[in-house]
This record gives structure tokens, C-alpha cells and sequence, in this order.
DNA sequence: CCGGACTCCTGTGCGC
DNA sequence: TGCGCACAGGAGTCCG
């Protein structure tokens, strides 16, 4: 599923491509996947304002990615668009006479050529969990759409996130998860950065010591650089600008990894629900028991846990028997 | 205000 | 072989 890695490698591969471009024709096959900050709704949008909001007659300049969301924009002052990839978003260049890896589920193609089968971009998205968000310009979003984004998680430092986390009592798995908090972020990575840190996905937010929110965020940092030097993970549907898969993949430590042994210590990875999502963890790197930090006012917390941990793992078991 | 639950959607893979 | 169902999850919304 395309988080930050995903979107940053993209955007690397689309850049070079398209930077300069006009774009001559935009079609539209779905209105519904668009939206617009004026209207929330979208599908109400003139036209002629759709197209503009689409960069049509307009010179693509700028890539700029916050988190999970891409901005492709004309130059300054201009229309500037919003993607979200959501599940199984695709931005893929298709250079003249060549088709596109799949016709369906495609809802958008800008045209850079007046050919029909000239270079082209398309946006393809079989879930729909993705859209377009069309904004005046960057200094729009930015101001605007990305004021209540947390700071962008490849280059997180120490103090925001300990700020974040001081308040919260949720689970450090779900406050990962809040893009509020720290942009981009996904189930993949979270996994992966709790596990590199040792901590185990439901400690509170606010158990954390100084300490393991240095090296937590030092995990989440060197988890993303790995991925976006392997391209992203592909599960099934993230492809690159050039329609080509990642390959972090082999590479994950606990993601989709439940039942075999880690890769640290040999122990069989455990599974949990937590935040409505499946969360896999080594029990012994990342033991939930054991905090040598923690005052005695904290102790109330530990016994919150055991509870959520119990619940998690009814949650989990509960699936599992449904399916078995 | 906070945190958890629910919702949208479709391709895949499983059991029967 | 085919049907039906659970499952995957980003992000907005709703509710206790």
C-alpha cells in the first residue's frame, strides 16, 4: 500500500519525465475520484474549471510530496492537484505507442501529445480509496490542506515527536498511524519501525522514555531511506512512474510475516488488531512486560495494557477462526 | 477533547 | 467449477 516511500519514488520517477511538459488534453472517465477544496463534493464543478483544476493547457513545474500526498503543479499562482494514492492508486507515464499495463480502472489520462497514443499519464485506481484533490495553487496547499498534517516522517525530528507522543495514552501503533501526528506513516512501515526500535505496538504513547522515542524515531527514518532505495514495497498493486514494481519486499521484518520466525531472533512473529489494523510483532524483541524506566505512577498503565494486549489478540484470534 | 469504530471499494484467495 | 464470504487498508466521519 503506497506510503511515504512509495509516493517519494514516484514522484522520483515522474519528475524527470514530466517537469516542463504541457499538458494538451485532459479525460476525465470518473469525476467522482476528483476532489475540490471549494465544494467538498467535486462532481458539481464546472467543467471548464475541472480541466483547468486538471492542469489542462498548463506547464507541469513542480513535484512536491508531504507525507503520503503528491502535489503536481503548473508554476507559481497556477492550479496545483492533490493525489492520494489511498489502496491501490497508480500514476503511471505511458510514452507514445506504447498501451498502458491495464485499460481498467483508469479515470483520468492527461495528454502530452494531440496523438491519441501520445505521451501520456494515467491514474489508476481499481479500490477508489484514492483521489484528486484540486487546490489554487501550492502555497494553497500547503497553507491550507497540509496545515493539519504532522511533520513529513522521512525527516521527523526527536522533539516532534516526543511532543506528539507526551499526551497520548493511545497505542503507539495507532499514533503512528495518525497523519496528523507524523506524515506517512502506513500499516508496512509502522510495523517495520516499531520492530527496529524494539517496542512493542501497544505501549502507550506516553510510556515512551526519551530514549525509545530517539530510537524510534531514528527507526522510522532509516525504515523509509531503506525502502526508497529499494523502490518501495509492492504487495500487489504499487507500481512507480515507469509502471514498475518495488522491491522492498524481501526485505520486510515483521510486515505479512506472521508465524515465521523473525528474522532478528528465530522467534515465531505474533499478530494483534490494533487501530482496525493487522499488526505483526516479534514478542521477544518487542516485549510488552518489561519497561525498567517506568516510575511507579506509570504502573496503572501496565495494567492497561495487559488488557489491551489480551483484547488485541481475542480480536485477532477471532479472525483467524472465522477463516480457518 | 480523545480515542475507537465504522465506512467507502474491489481483487484475491479460501472453504465448501 | 463456481459461489459466497472474509480480508486487505487510507482517511474521513461519527459517536460515546
Amino acid at each position: 500500500m503506497p506510503e511515504l516511500p512509495e509516493v517519494e519514488h514516484l514522484r522520483c520517477t515522474l519528475a524527470p519525465r514530466l517537469t516542463g511538459r504541457v499538458v494538451r488534453r485532459v479525460e476525465v472517465r470518473r469525476r467522482d475520484v476528483i476532489r475540490s477544496a471549494r465544494n467538498g463534493g467535486a462532481s458539481r464543478i464546472p467543467l471548464a474549471d475541472l480541466r483547468r483544476g486538471l492542469l489542462e493547457r498548463v506547464c507541469i513545474e513542480r513535484f512536491v510530496r508531504r507525507g503520503k500526498q503528491l502535489v503536481i503543479a503548473a508554476p507559481s499562482g497556477a492550479p496545483a492537484m492533490i493525489v492520494q494514492l489511498g489502496m491501490s492508486g497508480q500514476l503511471i507515464f505511458v510514452p507514445r505507442e506504447t498501451d498502458p499495463p491495464r485499460e481498467d480502472h483508469i479515470h483520468i489520462t492527461w495528454h502530452f501529445d494531440d496523438r491519441v497514443r501520445g505521451d501520456r499519464l494515467i491514474f489508476r485506481d481499481p479500490r477508489r480509496f484514492g483521489g484528486i484533490t484540486l487546490a489554487e495553487s501550492v502555497a494553497a496547499v500547503q497553507s491550507r490542506h497540509w496545515a493539519r498534517l504532522g511533520a513529513d516522517a522521512l525527516t521527523i525530528q526527536t522533539g516532534d515527536v516526543r511532543s506528539t507522543l507526551k499526551t497520548t495514552r493511545r497505542p503507539i501503533k495507532a499514533a503512528l498511524l495518525d497523519q496528523r501526528l507524523l506524515a506517512g506513516v502506513g500499516n508496512i512501515y509502522a510495523d517495520e519501525s516499531l520492530h527496529r526500535s524494539g517496542l512493542h505496538p501497544l505501549r502507550p504513547g506516553c510510556s515512551l522514555s526519551a530514549d525509545e522515542v530517539r530510537r524510534l524515531c531514528s527507526a522510522i527514518r532509516v525504515t523509509l531511506r531503506k525502502a526508497i532505495k529499494a523502490g518501495g514495497t509492492t504487495l500487489r498493486d504499487y507500481v512507480d512512474g515507469n509502471g514498475r514494481d518495488g522491491r522492498n519486499r524481501t526485505d520486510l521484518l515483521v510486515y505479512a510475516r506472521a508465524g515465521t520466525p523473525c528474522k532478528g531472533c528465530g522467534t515465531a512473529l505474533e499478530h494483534l488488531v490494533v487501530a482496525q489494523r493487522t499488526t505483526t510483532f516479534c514478542p521477544a524483541c518487542q516485549p510488552s512486560t518489561t519497561y525498567p524506566h517506568l516510575s511507579k505512577r506509570s504502573t496503572r498503565t501496565f495494567g492497561k495494557l495487559a488488557e489491551r494486549e489480551a483484547q488485541a489478540r481475542s480480536r485477532a484470534n477471532r479472525r483467524t477462526t472465522i477463516t480457518l
